[in-house]
DNA sequence: CTTCTTTTTGATAATAATTACCATTAACAT
DNA sequence: ATGTTAATGGTAATTATTATCAAAAAGAAG
């Protein structure tokens, strides 16, 4: 194995190909965020986040990415009846539970029974293409706050 | 029973209080709207159906009656995923199948073992206060013109 | 490493759904 | 009939998101 060799299997590492889409520092960004926070958040939170590292980042830039992770299955668009959009960078299949004052989302686990239940129950002319169950709740800290 | 008994009586009947609300023609027309279908409109879909009855009648007072007739408990805001909020006349305990391509709900019923399912599946420092199985589909109507 | 093509970006305008504001009008208790 | 309070219409403002477009960057080809 020659040096041209090895210097082309670095170069072919370091790529880090997204799946056809082009690794731009802000994706890689974005994509690393979303994957690092267990909130599931907005578009404007990953915003937030970021822009101590890239600075001149556009808010445009952040839900255009988002948008194209999550349809290229790197993330997932978390269903909820709130009204911003919210991300995951959980991939394994999940529901969750959402503070209805807050809109902060937490993970809860899905059993194979409860799946299985939804899809038997249904009779309709719709094609079924999947499912969303919500559990609705107040969160600890919308509580406390409640009751100062 | 004498006349002054009945003449009261219709009186009361004919007041149709709405719980602590005003019976405005506005308020009733878009509560009778709303009971009247079965299409689970937004509020966009209320005010394009009251302008025949009332023409000058405004999209902030829908707005603003579909909220209020909901807190009231008249009308129940339907939990969903999707981006424009929608109502529904129907206060039975149900859940719904949304067309993800148009947004489209129909109604589908829960039975009372899934819902205590849902309940006793969860573990969770938050306090439920509901639940929302939403069945995702594509409708007929969709799946003609995606054929197409 | 330079050049070419194509994608992506940043900045900002536009849009959609909803809410806020406020002077005028209507409901209804007295 | 009248006074108080709530509701309305018209419109501006807001929030979340998408569209537009010239300039910059990515990745392929030589």
């Amino acid at each position: 194995m020659n040096e041209h060799l090895i210097e082309r299997k670095k170069k072919t590492k370091i790529k880090e190909k997204l799946g056809g889409i082009r690794l731009t520092s802000q994706r890689k960004t974005i994509l690393e965020t979303v994957q690092g926070m267990c909130t599931h958040p907005t578009a404007d939170e990953v915003y937030q986040k970021i822009r101590g590292s890239l600075p001149k980042v556009s808010l445009a830039t952040v839900y255009r990415n988002l948008e194209n992770l999550s349809e290229a299955g790197f993330i997932r668009k978390v269903e909820h009846a709130g009204t911003a959009k919210r991300f995951d960078g959980n991939l394994a299949p999940h529901q969750h539970i959402r503070c209805i004052r807050c809109g902060t989302i937490e993970d809860v686990h899905e059993s194979p029974e409860m799946t299985e239940m939804v899809a038997k129950q249904i009779q309709t002319d719709f094609t079924i293409v999947g499912h969303l169950i919500e559990i609705q709740g107040i969160c600890p800290n919308c509580q406390k706050s409640m009751e100062a």
